[in-house]
DNA sequence: TTCCATGCAAAGGGTTTGCACTCTC
DNA sequence: GAGAGTGCAAACCCTTTGCATGGAA
């Protein structure tokens, strides 16, 4: 059932990050890392169980997890009920729209935080995050 | 119960801000408002039932909700499981400590972000967030 | 054959809600 | 006295976990 996968380079990216290729995780794997996205635990559920009905909910958030703490993916935490997974690699910052709960990347790599004191000896920066919270025009 | 507050600054911060007065929220006035501080909706209850042992959980819940609706505290969304909410009113930012959990105000007013891009015709800024996540030097 | 991944259902933690009682005004 | 606020417990939602089955190597 794997084998017609094996040569893709999803395959490859998968195995560089030192995850085992079953056929659950190289569907999640398409309709997330194959283009940059950001979506929800439940959004991505929906969007696989269209290719792949038997799907469980378990196996999409334990994968989720795997590819996060293998760095494929990155956990936001915007204001939102659910946490978003973003599958941009590149350091870049973010829209939120705070009515909607839509995440979006924001377009320039421009942007830069200016002014941040410098960090207390015995702490070491793990990430800086910029949201632009936004809503549509009333 | 209620008469001996009413001269207070809090108490007209909070009329103010269109809230009526209860002993459990002048409690909870007290603990967030009167210096900067951050709260999950768990330490803030385990605080007030120090000095207020029936106090609810709900209550508390109710009440931190109805004080972001109103203004007076902000809601955090860091990466941990409860949010986490910020009574200091002035814009600015935040260190996360991504192993304690931890929220601190950056101390400096001089963090600026440069180079973002012009928002769409039909969409309006809500709010900017800075994060910076840090952790204890390994 | 061995071990890990999956699916299901139940548990878990944080937050919200329904309802009767209490208090403010 | 009328209406809002409180306390309690149950409901809710998102996420994780336990366990038996199924697939990969």
């Amino acid at each position: 059932m794997i084998q017609q996968l094996m040569g893709s380079e999803l395959v490859q990216r998968l195995k560089n990050a030192g995850i085992a290729i079953t056929v659950q995780r190289m569907a999640l794997a398409q309709l997330l890392l194959e283009r940059p996205c950001h979506v929800t635990a439940e959004q991505l559920l929906e969007r696989a169980r269209a290719v792949m009905p038997e799907l469980s909910r378990a196996t999409v958030y334990n994968t989720l997890r795997l590819f996060a703490d293998k760095g494929l993916v990155r956990e936001l935490s915007m204001g939102g009920d659910s946490l978003v997974f973003d599958s941009s690699t590149a350091p870049h910052y973010h829209y939120f729209n705070v009515d909607t709960g839509e995440v979006t990347d924001i377009p320039s790599d421009s942007v830069q935080v200016l002014g941040l004191p410098p960090l207390p000896e015995d702490m070491e920066l793990h990430e800086v995050e910029v949201i632009v919270k936004v809503r549509a025009r009333s």
